[in-house]
DNA sequence: CAGTGAGCGAGCTTCCGCTTGACTT
């Protein structure tokens, strides 16, 4: 018999949650939202108000059925799902699935899972919040029309498959202007000068740089022969208190964007790690866009810092939230036990968890306190020149014992460490100067985690959606994460030494990127054509505006249903004008002509991504085509470059009287031989590679396929035994099969395995079926 | 996993935001 059920998101949660409420409390989890919009049409009878149909989840059934047959035995119910627009709706979806019988059943909120808070909720309830559900709808609607209206007619002008929605069309945008940005940056330059001083005596040395730059190499060399001679002279010593404060706890996207800078995970990595160590208890809620500390936490982080480091440490801070639409229905992300510093896991997750505890220890620690000092030297008969030398002294360390926040620009801070004792009106000589030519850099391009922080700020996403939406943007094939090498360019420099001025030229390499996110040529012509008909979708402050609507809904000021219509009628028509008047979009270029039959070369996006082609459909003859490769892009590629695609498939020479091919296909290049494939490593060439090496590339090939094999079937229907990563499987007419863990394939017979691949089969149409 | 690309037409793809396991070759 249950007495009182109460239902929050996360199983997790529940956990911890019933070890405070006691006996009387049976406390169960809807993971997440229970039903959704049917999948199949717009699942929105736009005729009748926009009414949606909702389903339930499919992979809910089980939950569901639990928590209906609990709630008809509880004598209470109680709805705790968050306190956010999502939380809402996921009460009321509750409410209307499971019948509940409104005399008993509460609707209870709480931002942290603390005893007091929850005792305070279960003393506090109230009723669902209807205007907040409906600000929901409102947003899941908007959501489906958009993204089930723009997706289809990508798919009419430019591939199937493709997408569109108000994320992450926005976040392709954000990438693709960049980018442009890039391209059409021209790098400009000028001369860094520094100088290395000495005192009379010569027992100390100063490095200062020149406040300005100079234009070009004569300029250099004009200043090095005004100032070969000349005296110089200390006109002040400045020193200067300055502080540093440690920045706010853990966010969603603040720990994405640390863990990234720090360790190099992937937004998804971090996202994996933090979840386990949510179900281990080790930390309060990953997903989160608060940066509030419960006062438990912060009386906690006090008792460590002041036991840790001594008092003189701790200060106690309160953090505001500044992202724009934050809901705060949960803590920032911290440690549950503050008195844990380590704790016993993979080592991924010990590095996270150390991570969180040292930020928020240090979000509760006091200012760093730091001298810094400036000391002038001005070029006699050069107006408003002046060498200048900065340091900076820590006088107290503070928060800075634990933990220091990193930075995106990947320019190393020069280091400012302690200066000499220069006094005011000292004399000092010039002992050695030099000029370096700086080029401006580029604007930097987005990582993941720099890519959430952007998408933070304009408002767009949820701290629940930033790692999804990194995936499916790569998973379409917008934008693709990787390493480019850098390229070499000269440099000028220029040194006075002994009074002799030289110059000498020296190699430097610029822009080589790590790990970066770069907009593939299909996310730039999507972008395009979405720019070009759908400008308020795309708009930066879209979704701004739009959550300023679905607040006035929340507050009950609007119509949900009246605020969608406005929207729709616009955006329908908007759809239906560019599927009537725009061409396929397919970012065509003609590059040219073939010089052996004359006929024009172009590029464009196919059915199946960016690809060149000899010749057009109404000629006689069909029309040759090949896959750009990986590297190559539609606004890029040449005319030779192009042609040399056409050179594959090439015919190497015949191995065990079969022929040798080499091309290119999907997966990148590879060599074929009696229907066996085998890539080409990184330093092969396909264009270039030759018979020998080859062949060898084709026996490694077989001896690798030879040792994940376990046995081999030559009967009626070949069939292989083999091993692969997830254990041993079986393939047969090229699908693969599970083997049940219970039987051991070694001692597979050939029944065995077509009974295998019957129950596989059987599995496989009942899901399809199910779809 | 690896030769695709016209056109015919059926049937499929797709959104964002809440949550975890089941599943993969």
């Amino acid at each position: 018999m249950i007495k009182n059920l109460v239902i929050v998101e996360s199983p997790a949660k529940a956990k911890t949650i019933e070890k405070f409420l006691g006996k009387d409390f049976t406390v169960k989890s809807s993971y997440g939202h229970i039903r959704d919009l049917a999948k199949k049409d717009l699942g929105i009878d736009k005729d009748k108000g926009y009414k949606p149909k909702y389903l339930q989840s499919p992979d809910k059934k089980n939950v569901i059925k639990e928590l209906r047959d609990a709630s008809k035995e509880a004598e209470m119910v109680w709805l705790a799902s968050d306190e956010d627009r999502e939380g809402e709706a996921i009460a009321w979806h509750l409410f209307e699935v499971l019948k509940l019988d409104k005399e008993k059943t509460r609707r209870i909120v709480f931002h942290e899972i603390t005893p007091k808070a929850i005792k305070n909720a279960i003393e506090n309830p109230r009723e669902i919040d209807y205007n907040l559900v409906n600000a929901q709808q409102a947003r899941r609607v908007l959501d489906r029309l958009v993204g089930f209206e723009l997706s289809p007619l990508l798919w009419k002008k430019v591939k199937p498959s493709l997408s569109a929605g108000r994320v992450q069309s926005v976040a392709v945008r954000l990438l693709v202007e960049r980018e442009r940005e890039i391209i059409a940056f021209k790098p400009d330059y000028a001369y860094k000068v520094q100088a290395n001083f000495s005192d009379k005596q010569r027992k100390y040395k100063l490095n200062a740089e020149l406040n300005k730059r100079l234009p070009n190499h004569d300029d250099v060399k004009d200043f090095f022969d005004k100032i070969k001679s000349q005296q110089f002279q200390v006109s002040s010593v400045q020193k200067k208190p300055a502080q540093k404060s440690p920045a706010a706890p853990f966010t969603t996207s603040t720990l994405q964007q640390e863990a990234a800078r720090k360790f190099g995970f992937s937004v998804s990595q971090t996202m994996t790690l933090a979840q386990r160590l949510y179900e281990a208890g080790h930390i309060t809620y990953m997903r989160t866009d608060s940066v509030n500390l419960s006062n438990d936490a912060i009386a906690a982080a006090a008792e460590q810092i002041n036991q840790l480091y001594g008092e003189k440490y701790q200060k106690t801070r309160k953090y505001a939230t500044k992202s724009k639409g934050a809901q705060e229905a949960h803590e920032a992300i911290r440690p549950t036990y503050l008195q844990k510093q380590e704790i016993e896991a993979g080592s991924g997750e010990q590095r996270l968890y150390s991570l969180i505890w040292k930020r928020t220890v240090a979000s509760q620690m006091s200012n760093a306190k730091l001298e810094k000092t400036t000391i002038n030297i001005p070029v006699e008969h050069i107006n408003s020149y002046k060498f200048v030398a900065q340091g900076e002294v820590l006088l107290f360390d503070g928060f800075l014992k634990v933990y220091m926040e990193s930075r995106d620009d990947e320019e190393q801070q020069e280091d400012k460490g302690l200066l000499p004792p220069v006094k005011e009106q000292e004399s000092l000589d010039l002992m050695h100067a030099r000029a370096q030519q700086r080029y401006s850099s580029q604007p930097p391009r987005y990582t993941e985690a720099s890519l959430v922080k952007k998408l933070e700020e304009l408002g767009i996403g949820r701290p629940s959606t930033y790692a999804p939406t990194i995936s499916t943007i790569q998973k379409r094939n917008y934008v693709v994460k990787e390493d480019r090498p850098g390229k070499e360019r000269t440099i000028n420099e220029i040194e006075l030494k002994d009074q002799k001025v030289t110059s000498q030229k020296k190699q430097e390499t610029y822009g080589s990127e790590k790990g970066k996110l770069f907009p593939t040529d299909v996310g730039m012509v999507v972008n395009d054509y979405l720019m070009e008909y759908f400008d308020n979708v795309m708009d930066y402050s879209f979704t701004a505006q739009v959550e300023k609507e679905f607040d006035s809904i929340a507050e009950g000021n609007r119509k949900w249903s009246a605020m969608i219509d406005e929207f729709y009628k616009p955006f329908h028509h908007k759809v239906e004008y560019a599927e009537e008047n725009s061409e396929r979009k397919a970012g065509e270029r003609i590059l040219g002509e073939d010089p052996k039959s004359g006929k024009p070369v172009m590029v464009r996006i196919g059915k199946y991504g960016p690809m060149a082609q000899i010749g057009t459909v109404d000629d006689e003859e069909k029309p040759q085509f090949a896959s750009l490769r990986s590297n190559q892009h539609l606004e890029t590629i040449t005319l030779e470059e192009a042609l040399d695609l056409f050179k594959l498939p090439r015919n190497l020479g015949e191995l065990e009287g079969k022929t040798v091919t080499v091309s290119v296909g999907r997966f990148g290049p590879y060599v074929r031989h009696d229907g066996l494939f085998a890539s080409l490593k990184k330093e092969d060439d396909p264009y270039t590679i030759e018979f020998d090496r080859a062949v060898e590339l084709i026996k490694d090939k077989r001896e690798a396929d030879a040792k994940k094999l376990i046995k081999s079937f030559d009967e009626k229907e070949k069939i292989k035994v083999q091993n692969g990563k997830y254990g041993p499987y079986i393939t047969h007419k090229r699908k693969n099969y599970r083997i049940p863990k219970s039987v051991d394939p070694e001692k597979l017979t050939y029944e065995d395995c077509l009974e295998i691949i019957d129950k596989g089969k059987n599995k496989k149409t009942k899901k399809t079926k199910k779809k």
